[in-house]
DNA sequence: ACGAGGACAGTAACCGCTTACACAAGTGTT
DNA sequence: AACACTTGTGTAAGCGGTTACTGTCCTCGT
């Protein structure tokens, strides 16, 4: 009794509108010449029906299912937000619907998601982040990829690294390595010499490029990389205090401090005020993403932009584009934005308040 | 040549396991008794074959899409993030999958997309936020709601009040008139008697029961209502500065203020220490919301906490839960988190800087 | 005047899965 | 021994679209 009336369908509204099913097929789909008064006939039938199409049926007889899949850790977590927006963006701009899930990091719910996926007919399937790839992990996702391929979903994996050759998936990430380089050339540029790098984890391989790009950097300025002022640890605003505490404690020589990301730029931030330190006249700093609160920072953080929606929309527009060999690398440049953290390195002979190693 | 072979079908798994369609069917349902025997004959095969199911194909054929919607305005604000992420949460526990689209507020693109969400079949389509309801809108939603109904897909509307009476939807909300007059009461058992609502739009029902709790506290503790204290106006940070500002400049007296949300608090709280105001000891703020910036408000905020998570927890519960007749309505709870925006009321005389109307 | 080709429309074969209905054994009952 | 169940499995009819293949007319070019 809940639900008395069926609703109608394709053959109903034919018989309304006395044509055959393939006409109003025809007719919905819009391409395909239909004669104008036979069209007006069938439209004047769908409203009066208040006919839908399923699109289960209509996905299941060949065409594409019309959606797009997003898998992010968290949906709260500003940063996958923002992809996830870019990607309902553009999925929406591309006539799709997008369906979200998330895994909270953790790689076996990453791959039963990927697994689940298959079942969709997905167009597309976004992985955004990385999570930890043991041996186990690369062997069934490249068995779900292979899977997703052949049913014509496209992989792509979004803010992180790719996967390996043998794994079909366009790969859409940062240029973090760039990104790294301009952050420690802009410090460099104002003359500052010892620059302290507070890296991701080792072994992370957004990590190792940001911490590539820094070297470089400084090869380019022909500065000798010191491994003293180069520290690994979470990219938490406690790890950037604690490490920044730590390299003071320590007296270990530096005027600039290049940040693995704006939280631990934060952590930074407040050891150094601690200590008395002022930013940016004693010691400059600069962090990396752009996260919304750095503008809030006591100074307002200079810090490399990312730029996260157009990362979702550009996996998007990349699967939706792709044809036949789907293995594809992108990278997406970065912008330093300048507030005022940065300022010229002090004079040796000013040194109010530095260290010595 | 990009895809050359098929995905296994249900067909190729039986022939494999040498049964019959039906039996393979029925296995992976996993109800329905199968012998032992055979059962392990067809996971066999379904695991030589990595055979996957079609979604789409399981859908049409009567069962459930196991999907469900959520519409919200923006991913990427922390009130619809938390509540998508409930949703999300409890969908993929009920073993749903979540599908995500965005408005930006606009009631056409609304419509649009419930319009669009029929075709889906989704188990549940649940509406996040309320919109400007003409009466064209009304109408218009009003028919989709039907058809939703007629289709199977219950509609529930998540933190907006619920559209009238011939509309079948499940309606979840706040308890927006309690924590008003609760943060009232708070105010007033404090000894405040002055105090301003900075209240939202006028005719926004949300905004309407807020200010109706305000005002049935006050007419509980006996205190009049002042209309020079109630002003309406956007729920943004800008606002809340700007009316807070005028509020001195005029010489309105108070001594607290309750503000619409957390922004309007923070706006507040500005204008407030520009004046040379200190909070809490000349004038005590109250928020609502508790946003998760309200915390780091100099000083932290204290102010209404709502469960978004759990909101949008309680809307895929009950829409899964419902039956037949799909109108209900449920009310979550709201309590206060004290922090420091709130102390006793100054001494009159003790009137250090406050203006007289 | 006649064949060619374009514009429309119809028939029916799928797409891949679920499930009502039918049927064959095996197990107790009486 | 005949009968009623219970179990396990098969057959085939949909679910609601899309589209390949055909078949009319009509209009033109020559």
């Amino acid at each position: 009794m809940s639900e008395p009336k069926k609703r109608p369908t394709i053959r109903d509204v034919a018989k309304a509108a006395g044509v055959s099913v393939a006409t109003v097929s025809r007719t919905l789909a819009g391409d395909y010449p239909v004669a104008a008064a036979t069209r007006a006939r069938i439209q004047r039938a769908v409203r009066d029906l208040d006919y839908v199409v399923n699109a289960h049926a209509r996905a299941l007889s060949g065409t594409t299912s019309k959606i797009v899949a997003i898998v992010v850790h968290d949906t709260t977590s500003p940063f996958f937000a923002h992809i996830a927006s870019g990607v309902e963006q553009q999925a929406t701009e591309a006539g799709r619907l997008c369906l979200v899930c998330t895994t909270h990091g953790d790689p076996d719910r990453e791959l039963e998601i990927v697994k689940l996926m298959r079942e969709q007919h997905a167009d597309a399937v976004i992985l955004v982040g990385g999570v930890f790839e043991s041996e186990e992990y690369l062997e069934r996702m490249s068995r779900y990829a292979h899977g997703l391929a052949e049913a014509g979903s496209k992989l792509v994996l979004c803010g992180r690294p790719s996967l390996g050759r043998d794994i079909p998936a366009i790969t859409v990430e940062y240029d973090n390595t760039g990104g790294a380089f301009a952050a420690t050339a802009h410090l460099l540029s104002h003359g500052h010499r010892r620059i302290a790098m507070l890296g991701g984890f080792a072994g992370l391989t957004t990590s190792e490029q940001r911490i590539q790009g820094y070297s470089d950097a400084l090869t380019a300025y022909r500065v000798p990389v010191d491994p003293a002022l180069v520290s690994h640890g979470e990219l938490v605003r406690a790890s950037g205090y604690e490490r920044t505490s730590e390299l003071l404690r320590q007296g270990t020589e530096f005027t600039a401090i290049f940040a693995g990301n704006d939280h631990v730029a934060a952590g930074a931030l407040a050891a150094l005020r601690e200590a008395g330190k002022r930013v940016p006249e004693d010691v400059s700093v600069i962090g990396f993403d752009d996260t919304p609160f750095s503008e809030d920072l006591n100074p307002p953080l200079t810090t490399v932009h990312l730029p996260h929606q157009e990362l979702g929309r550009t996996s998007v527009r990349m699967a939706l584009q792709a044809n036949g060999s789907s293995r594809q690398h992108v990278m997406l440049g970065t912008h330093i934005v300048v507030r005022d953290s940065v300022a010229a390195a002090p004079r040796p002979d000013s040194g109010r308040s530095r260290g010595r190693a």
